[in-house]
Formats: C-alpha cells, structure tokens, sequence
DNA sequence: CTGAAAGCGCTTACAG
DNA sequence: CTGAAAGCGCTTACAG
C-alpha cells in the first residue's frame, strides 16, 4: 500500500544526517540537543514513521521474533499453550510465527528451515513423538531451541519445559487410594511418549507405597481417544477381578470410558471412582463433572517463552560484552507441577 | 548460535562473484555454466548454506509473512480458522505471526504496529465486536488487511470472509418447521454484531416464509455462554405461550439450555427441538448428540489466506509490470455457506 | 553535540 | 556466460 518514509528523507527534511535521526528514534539521544529531538520527532509523526525492521535486524542480527512450532493448534492442548507464548512474548516485545507439523518430521524439519532463514530469534519445540533420535536438522539448526512437553536429548536444545507427569498421575492414583479403592486400573494412551511414562511411573508408585501390588491386567495401552476409553472400559468390565476405580490418561479417555460405565448401570464415581488427566479440559463438560488433574499448559507455555527469551538475551549479552562462550541461563529441564481438581468427590 | 555462511564467502571459495552465486542460488541461473552452478550448489550444501531472508525481504520489499489477529486462540472458535490460514499460507510459502487481543482495541492497533513494523505482507483481522467506527491505526495502515468472521467498513480494508450466518439461521429454523414444530424461540447471545444480526434475519425470514408471526417474547438476547443458555431456557419455559423448539445463538448457549431442559423433565428433541449454531463444535459431546448448523471455520480462514496472498502478488505483479495502481482480486465479501448437520432428527 | 563512512547480506539492472 | 557497482534502510564505531 503507502510507501512508508525512511530517516534519510526525516534527515532530509531536519536538515541532520541520518545518523542523528537513527539515534533520536532509538532514544539514544543523550547527546542530541532538545532543538534537533523535537524537530526530528515532529517529522516522524508527522509522516507516519515506521522503521523498517528488516533492515535494523540485518544488522543487529536480531528480529525479536521467536517461532512456536506444535503438531496442530486444533488439538486442544496446544491452544493454552500458544497464549502462554504469545503472552510472554509480547510482554517481552517479540511475535511469535507458529507452525503446525501434524507431528510429521518431515513438515518438522521444513518449519526449522524456513524458521532459520528468517532468522528468528529462538524456537519453541513440541516435537513428533516418533522422534526418537538425533536428527539432522535440529542439530544444523543456527538457532536456540527449546523443547515443551515431549523430551528430548539434543545439543542444540537449550532447554525443556515438561508436565511434571509422574507427580501427577501419583497425585490422581493417591487420591483413589486415599477415598479407599483398591482395585485401581489405568487406562493409558500410549506408551511410547515419556509423557505416558511418567504417568505409568506415578501410577506404580502410589501403588507400591500402599504396598498394593501392580495388576498388570488392569494397565490398557491404546491411544488419547474416547473411543478407546469405551473400549478399554469395557475390557476392564470383563476382567476377572472386578476393578473397582480408573486413573485415565486423558480426559477424552475419561469420557469414553464414563460412557462404557453408564451404559452398564454403572455409577461414577459411587461404583466406580474416576480420576482424568485433563488435557483438554472438556472433563469439566460432560456429566457427572470429573475428578482431574489439571495440566498447566498455560504456564507451560508462558514459562517456556520466558525461558527462551532470557537465554537469548544473555546469549546476546554475552556475545557484546566478552565474545567468549556464554553459559545458558538455565540449561536444566524445568518440571511444572499439575493440579488435583476434585469436581465431584468420591465415595 | 552458530553463524551461518554467506553468500560473499561462497563466492570467495568458488572464484566467482556474488552475483553470480546469488543467481544459482535463486534458480535464475539459466544462463550460468553448469560447472559454476555445480560448483555453487556443492560449497552451498557443504557449508549449509541458508540465505538471509532480512537482507532479501530489504530488497524485494516483501516478507513472505502475514499476521493473524485474533482476540484468543483459547476461545476454541479460532483454532480452526488459525489452522487454515496457515496451512494456506505454507502452501503459498509463506508464515504466520499470530496475535492475541482479548477484543481490546488497544491490543489490536499495538499489534497492527508491530506487524507492520515488521513488514509483513498483509494481515487477516478477526476484530473486536467493539470496533464500530473507522479507526486512526487501520487507515494508517500501510499493510494491505482482510477482515474474516466479523465485518467493517474502511478503505484499507482489501476483502472479507465471513460465515453466511442468514442462510445458517434460515437453515436452522427451516429444519424445526420442516419436523413440525411451530412455537420456535430464539436464544441469540447478543445482537450488536452483524453475525448475530445476520442470524436474527435468517430466523424471521424462515417464519415469514411460512407465514407464521415473529412472536417476540421468543427472542431472547443475551450472550455466548453456557449460564445464559440456563437462565433464556428457564425464561422461555415461562412463557404464557410455551414453546416447542429453540434456535441457540451457539453451541454453549445450546449445552446450557439442554441442561435446563432436562432439569425440567423435558426430553430434547421428543418434547422440544434443538438446533444450535456449532460455533466450536463441542454440542457433539454432550447428550443427546446435537443437531447443529456447522460453522466453516477452517474454510474461513484458508479462504482468507488465499485471497489475501492472492491479493498480496497481484499486488506486486501490477506493481513491476506498470508501476500503475492496481486493481484488487477481490475487493467483495465473501460469504461462506454453512451445513446442517443433523445427529438426532427431531420428531 | 553532530556528521561522514562503513557495512549488515542480499538482488538487480547494466555492461562486457 | 560472468562481474562490478549501486543500493535496500538502517546502526554503529569513529572522528571532529
């Protein structure tokens, strides 16, 4: 559209060189008289100025915009996450350019490139659960990464931010346990991520601090689907020893198998005490209103931007001070606590 | 993190000149020996080569990014249309900075700065319901802006996509008189937006049609949430006239007013037929599984993508062909239709 | 207090 | 077929 006006035709028009306009406009004016300031600032408003970034970030090296790249924002998990992002970030003062990878490597891989070469700043990472190993781009990437819910080893990664998932899941079965089930199943979603790991960890440990022997019978790996909750609930119905409670791996998998329940006369939480992973918070929609533990993926995100921001400002820092290598600001994966949200109570 | 190479060294190590590697590397190299372009292309991927998008976009004047505005991402109407701008987008190569404005028209001319700022080549702008008159940030923009969902008159503004909310509504109503239902009431969330007017239309049109009067004790207006779903459905079942059906403004208005419904013993829709716009598509959760008016939400923003990068190269083609002012691909509104998606029949 | 100059990494006429 | 040169809009030492 318009043609936006640049500090020469601003110099121009002040009767100043370009380089008093850059450093008026950048309020490193300490130096310039209050005469030229005022002059300068006039011009500006009056013609709209706007600096042109890309050229202020070719040679600052900076853009002050981080990339967000997750499998696909439809999947209600990753909404909270991005406002988390997004927030922080523009606190900060930077944008944020996301990316959905529908949790291809290969668009994975594509969005890393096309994020480097628009040099942003830093990335935030929920990567493919099949990335299993060492991966070429990543470990080509120029730029920071830091990975959010699902880990990684990598040399390039500056950082996690994950769901503290065994405490949680602990945290979900001590409290069947603690309303007096005894005979608690676990519906898992899968098995592969060090998600669901953690939650079978958690899982097994309250059990082995009540000295309650593993079942193994009652732990169903299938995936983070409703329809699985109907059917793993339904194989549960069929075992041998009646079970009696069910910690399930998410709340689409809570609502599946509540429906299996009611369907067989069964009453929740009365019959059978429910605990969901509330992944995507719908638990809180269906009948009777469940039990949960509440992911913090809000604060997962805002506190990854947070993180990532700052080491890319000591990294910054660093590199205009001393030119040697700096260390990160925080290097270690940071573990954020889930919340036990007890919406109906048990027994 | 680390440096990357530029295309000065690779001319350096390849004895040749920039320009020259500048070519090979953008495909313009038809004229260019095969043993140079062999040469370049091999020091290229020996180096991993990724060109500098700030210095390119200082030149070509385009960033091959948009920005998406819109109020939350959490509010699980957006996700969708965010998914289908970028995967739009992607497809064209190019990215998408989003943001959030929590409908303040503060947030949104903050960020229709910075966009600019940063230089993108148009923005898609879902604004707030507030934004009644023309506005100093949108006029001064110098990005061309495509409005999607919620309409606005102003002369920056190149086209809009928005839902065909007359038609939906008139489907919607059609679809309750067509099972005999005669006593059909309308719960709107609210009615100063033009989606909400339009919908208001398409329900009179449909009684009109049919010759049956607008009674206006059965328009309620409130707004999109689940509590005024409970208390409109409370109010209607007051009604001197008691009613058969309910046209819901959205799908939690719809969620609520079932709730209240089934409180009062009523069984939906045997007793009393439902339809709700499925602005989020969570009415197919709860029970009875809702029939429902289907928002195209992700067509709405792949088609707001695609017009506007569209719009963004006829743009640029007009400008290096002629360098005389060009003329829009499309300047109109553009509406999308709706679906009925019945998942229990009434009557 | 201010200016002249170099340069960020690239593209694009133009010349040969 | 290839190179020298100008320039995109800005920042940053350096000099005065």
């Amino acid at each position: 559209m318009k043609k936006s006006i640049t500090i020469k035709e601003i110099a121009e028009e002040a009767q100043v060189s370009i380089a008093t306009v850059s450093m008026v406009l950048n309020k490193k004016d300490k130096k310039i008289s209050e005469a030229t300031r005022k002059k300068i600032h006039a011009i500006a408003q009056k013609y709209n100025y706007t600096p042109n970034t890309m050229a202020r970030s070719l040679i600052t090296r900076q853009t002050r915009t981080i990339g967000l790249i997750i499998p696909d924002i439809v999947n209600p998990f990753f909404p909270e996450i991005a406002r988390g992002v997004e927030d922080k970030a523009s606190e900060f003062g930077y944008s944020v350019i996301y990316c959905n990878t529908d949790d291809k490597i290969k668009r994975e891989d594509k969005y890393i490139n096309v994020l480097t070469e628009k040099m942003v700043d830093g990335i935030i990472f929920a990567h493919s659960s099949d990335r299993q190993l060492g991966f070429d781009s990543l470990d080509k990437c120029k730029v920071p990464i830091l990975l959010i819910d699902r880990d990684y080893e990598n040399r390039n990664v500056i950082g996690r931010v994950v769901v503290d998932n065994r405490e949680g899941a602990y945290m979900a079965t001590s409290y069947l346990l603690d309303r007096g089930y005894r005979k608690i199943a676990y519906i898992a979603g899968s098995i592969t991520t060090t998600t669901a790991r953690g939650r079978l960890e958690g899982y097994n440990q309250a059990l082995a601090e009540r000295e309650i022997p593993v079942n193994e019978h009652y732990i169903k790996v299938g995936e983070y689907k409703l329809q699985w909750g109907v059917e793993a609930a339904d194989q549960l119905l069929h075992e041998k020893e009646p079970i009696d409670a069910i910690f399930c791996g998410n709340d689409l998998i809570a609502i599946g198998a509540i429906r299996k329940l009611k369907e067989c006369g069964l009453r929740v939480p009365e019959d059978i005490g429910i605990v969901g992973f509330d992944d995507i918070y719908l638990a809180s929609l269906v009948e009777p209103p469940l039990t949960t533990i509440k992911q913090p993926n809000y604060e997962m995100g805002y506190k990854a931007a947070e993180l990532l921001i700052k080491n890319i400002e000591k990294l910054r820092q660093d590199k205009i001070k001393h030119e040697n290598n700096s260390v990160l600001v925080e290097k270690n994966t940071v573990f954020l606590p889930t919340e036990l949200i007890v919406r109906r109570s048990a027994k």
